[in-house]
RNA sequence: GGCCGGUUGGCAGAAUGGCUCAUGCAGAGGACUGCAAAUCCUUCUAUAUCGGUUCAAUUCCGGUACCGGCCU
């Protein structure tokens, strides 16, 4: 059977480096499964691979969309399924990595196959959300799909807006898609699974450390370029973390020492959020507990690992 | 030393003579199927201290401590 390797882990966790270190072990290429380091021109904020990383690996869905550009799940899924299939037939196991649990979610265990709402659609309920409120669609979805209505809470935008996007356009209830069987993508692949979860003090103090580190590689520029865009706030890159901080201090609405700390706040939210997910969702074949750099007893694990595969 | 004002959870900040001390932030835990670095849920912690009045005090009165202002 065809293997992936796949390495999550909370952000600064070191997840990056072993995912090279496995990929030029096994001379095959590293794979993104982050949802903001798909987007060009914010390298640095997003902490994406530099040069140097890139040397040591071949490196692919880094940076190929532009920050005008709304990424979803079910894109980046073919994207990185035609990769892995591309690097299988070079005999090669594909290294994914990422913090993006949704994207690692749908690769292992597949989607649902509802049909893609077209934006008109989603043009029409966005309104309806700003005229009428949430409490309308949620209202509607109560008396349209009262199951998923009742799972969801009603202050659930994202969810609410989603269910009532699907109802509306495909006139079926999404409790009904639900009950319809999942599909896998690379049903025949064997996923070896990694994860990375450090003390959340320790990912706290590298989130700071790369913060600080960031504005020093020019963090700064990147932010100024997506306020040239001119990129509506309501843009996913416009979301990564730092974005919206340093925004604030670009446009001259707080310190440089403010923004900062609030990004470094947000970041350690966001890593708490991942372990939680990582921990009650993605069953792992092998778990370090804490940060990757370089030890090589787990790239030794990694590789016996994969022979018992 | 004298006079005045203040003291509510880790922080900010409401309220009240009596029922479980609002709320926001932070913290902790959790959810997550097409924007997910998003979106959302649950939850711990306080009336500075001592005494008095009262059936009942965080609330009223007094002492002490601490903080701030003014005076000598």
């Amino acid at each position: 059977m065809p293997k992936v390797i796949v390495i999550a882990g909370p952000t600064a966790s070191g997840k990056s480096a072993l995912a090279i270190d496995v990929a030029r072990t096994l001379n095959s290429a590293v794979l993104n499964c982050d949802s903001m380091q798909i987007y060009k021109n914010i390298p640095i904020i997003s902490a994406a691979p530099n040069s140097e990383d890139k040397q040591l690996a071949e490196h692919r869905l880094y940076e190929i969309y532009d920050c005008s550009k709304r990424g979803n799940v079910v894109e980046w899924l073919d994207l990185c399924v035609a990769e892995i299939q591309k690097l299988w037939t070079e005999n090669k196991i594909p290294v994914v990595v990422g913090g993006t649990g949704m994207y690692i979610d749908a690769l292992i265990n597949g989607v649902t196959p509802i049909p893609e709402v077209p934006t008109d659609i989603r043009v029409e309920v966005q309104q309806r959300l700003e005229h009428c409120g949430l409490e309308f669609l949620y209202n509607f979805l109560q008396q349209n799909d009262a199951p998923i209505a009742q799972k969801l809470n009603p202050n659930d935008k994202t969810r609410i807006v989603r269910a009532a996007e699907i109802l509306l356009f495909t006139g079926k209830k999404v409790s009904e898609w639900y009950k319809t069987p999942m599909i896998k993508k690379l049903p025949e692949a064997e996923f070896l699974v990694v994860k990375i979860v450090p003390d959340i003090n320790v990912i706290e103090q590298r989130c700071r450390d790369r913060l600080d580190k960031m504005v020093e590689l020019g963090a700064i520029k990147e932010v100024e370029y997506l306020a040239q865009q001119k990129i509506p706030e309501s843009m996913p890159a416009m979301k990564a973390l730092g974005v919206p901080e340093l925004m604030r201090f670009v446009k001259g609405y707080c310190s440089l020492q403010d923004a900062l700390n609030e990004a470094k706040l947000h970041t350690r939210q966001y890593a708490k959020r991942q372990r939680t997910w990582l921990r009650n969702k993605l069953p792992a074949d092998i778990t370090l507990e804490e940060v990757y750099t370089g030890q090589p007893e787990y790239l030794n694990k990694i590789r016996r690992a994969l022979n018992l595969l």
